[in-house]
DNA sequence: TTCATGCGTTCAGGCAGCTGTCAGCTTCGA
DNA sequence: TCGAAGCTGACAGCTGCCTGAACGCATGAA
């Protein structure tokens, strides 16, 4: 697995670049945003893992540029303890996951674990949801028509959390987690609006209510 | 299946023991950090329900100090509802799943077939009832059409009751002490009309009732 | 700058399905 | 045959869920 690891920080990103090469990957190092996006324009890299705070810009135009290109490759940033706007802000730009420094190895393997278990899961075929294809690594999906329905950041949320394990019922507490991962208990029903609205992009019988428990994709799509 | 309660709160703890127990586990009760961690170091258990606030310690401990040994048993840990930020630290420690406190029973028992299903040790296996296949992780039950009957969320506890010892005689008073947390009385024929329900989606002859003691699930099927 | 657009969120009204209760009936066993 | 136990249709109240609408905000274009 080839990943590009973005990080100014000589002690930190010597840690990360070792520890993850010793789990038998290829790692780039960029220590700038330039670095950065010439790395990604020449190549293609399975994971990003990403600093946020660099001296020559913000980390998060390179995540921004990433997914306004629309390239799914997953990203994992690290943010000091205290920046937890930033890690909104890195979430809501399409991070995969996130990791608060000072990193811990063992954390940062097993992020690394589960972000690219996700990513391979959803890379394999593409998945069919009644008359509908989805290819989540492409951040796509195609009606019957043959035509793109287009998907909010938040609605992707959703899905992916919901084909994650496609049998398992999700319950709403754990969408939210899923779409805020921190911060204020959202005391109303977004889920709810949310599940609405892919009903209406998705078909009405896509995701099921599990009525008390939650919600998943039904069987029978 | 053995379990560890790690709960301080007595009525809670009760009321969580009394539930899991009847679903037929041996369930070890944990009132501190230190009758967890001594537990854990005595015996194994298939799977650890953890609350996080304890009076000598912080649960999390005993969840960091599993993983750091390698030891994968499913953990569920229980926490308030506002603590998000708990949980979120709880799911990245390497734990399987959580409830939201209050604990609903229910959930509590959904969640319970979901972890355990995924480590392939499984409370309550799938099963066939006349031309009835019960999946009980998934909460799901098909009939011989192929098609999904729709349990309410009464109907599956008594479901479960009844296939958690399938050859036990299950009474009245039983299953209302599984429907109604803590002996809340119920005032009527609530139990027999729950059964007539069930009997109506899984076919007459699945639960067979003896007469002055209470119902079970017929040998026949 | 202003404006248009799309997204995320909140709210309120409505509704379907769940729940507990009861009445009247059937079945069982002595 | 009679009384007790169990069964079930009906129903009202309630809960959880659904969804249209509206608003604030960020973004990007003009």
């Amino acid at each position: 697995m080839r990943v590009l690891l973005v990080e100014d920080d000589e002690l930190l990103g010597d840690a990360v670049r070792t520890h993850v090469a010793r789990l038998g990957n290829a790692v780039d190092w960029a220590r700038t945003s330039e670095d950065a996006e010439n790395s990604l324009a020449a190549a293609r890299f399975d994971l990003v893992l990403l600093d946020l705070r660099l001296p020559d810009g913000h980390g998060l135009d390179i995540l921004k540029g990433l997914r306004a290109r629309r390239d799914a490759t997953p990203v994992i940033i690290m943010t000091a303890h205290d920046q937890v706007s930033e890690r909104i802000a890195g979430l809501n730009a399409g991070a995969d996951d996130y990791l608060v420094k000072p990193v811990d190895l063992g954390e940062l393997q097993a992020r690394i674990h589960a972000v690219t278990r996700r990513y391979g899961a959803s890379v394999l075929p593409e998945v069919s949801l009644g008359g509908i294809r989805v290819y989540p690594s492409e951040r796509r999906i195609v009606g019957e028509d043959g035509r793109d329905i287009g998907l909010s950041a938040r609605e992707w949320a959703l899905l992916d959390r919901l084909l994650s394990r496609r049998q398992a019922i999700v319950s709403k507490a754990q969408f939210e987690d899923a779409l805020y991962e921190f911060g204020a208990e959202v005391e109303s029903n977004t889920v709810e609006v949310y599940v609405s609205r892919l009903r209406r992009k998705l078909g009405r019988d896509v995701i099921e209510t599990v009525r008390g428990l939650g919600y998943r994709i039904s069987p029978h799509v």
